[in-house]
DNA sequence: GTTCCTGCAAAAGCTTTGCAGAAGA
DNA sequence: TCTTCTGCAAAGCTTTTGCAGGAAC
């Protein structure tokens, strides 16, 4: 999918901050790769191409899409945070055997709990752990 | 609810680790405060009964726990790891205003998605956020 | 007597902060 | 020109590790 950098940029303005060069770039990353990378893994990619780059740029980067909403934290384990792009209605499987987190298509709005009647619900998060087909199979 | 000392130490006698004290007393803290604490909260109360209490077997105590699964890691937040008694099929809620984390009730085996039909899932973890209640109403 | 547990201190990781110079609007 | 961004180094936190003494079985 291509990303609408008008409406990108649109939606940093209204928090004060500008679409740099740096920023796009793991805007990008995050849209054409969709393996749900920690910050390492996005710094030694983007570090290739972008030789000046420094990890406080990545950390500062992702945090201002965090804020303006364009991307989601992960914090399927407590020991790793990772960095999804905002996409609908799914939930994150990680196989515990080979580590790998798969996106699972769900009606996140269906879940519901009379529990939660008096709640205001802002964000959903589904995390599911096991064994993925490729690990089953060896 | 009251813990079974016996169910538990056989269940911790498979993995070779001993119920001591200091661990009792952290899976007590858990069943009885049903506060999904951090790992300062539980040093911090139990300190106070037990004055010779490390931070270091305060992480000890949990993780030999996790490890038997009687205690569960939340990773609502990725700045902070909380801990939970293992209890069936409930979700969490996290108010983004008091921070307040709250149970509530579901049938996580419902859950399912076509996408997941070849995985085996261990595990299935629920967070929500938003506004509680008693903060909305302020 | 052997194994596991505890607690201190140190080490290891990850993330944030302070700041000076650079870049962008 | 004013604001924001970048990158280095340092600081701040949380969690783990090494190890010697102690407790449990």
């Amino acid at each position: 999918m291509k990303l609408n950098l008008e409406e990108i940029t649109k939606e940093l303005k209204n928090k004060n901050i500008r679409l740099s060069h740096h920023r796009l770039k793991v805007l990008e990353f995050l849209n054409d790769n969709r393996i749900h990378p920690t910050v390492d893994q996005i710094y030694i990619q983007l570090h290739k191409e972008l030789p000046t780059l420094s990890k406080t740029t990545v950390y500062n980067s992702l945090n201002a899409l965090v804020d303006a909403g364009l991307v989601k934290v992960l914090t399927i384990e407590d020991n790793e945070t990772r960095y999804d792009i905002v996409t609908d209605n799914h939930g994150h499987f990680k196989c515990e055997s080979c580590g790998k987190i798969y996106d699972f298509e769900i009606n996140l709005s269906s879940f519901q709990s009379k529990d939660l009647d008096d709640f205001k619900i802002n964000n959903r998060d589904i995390y599911f752990k096991g064994i993925c087909p490729d690990c089953i199979q060896q």
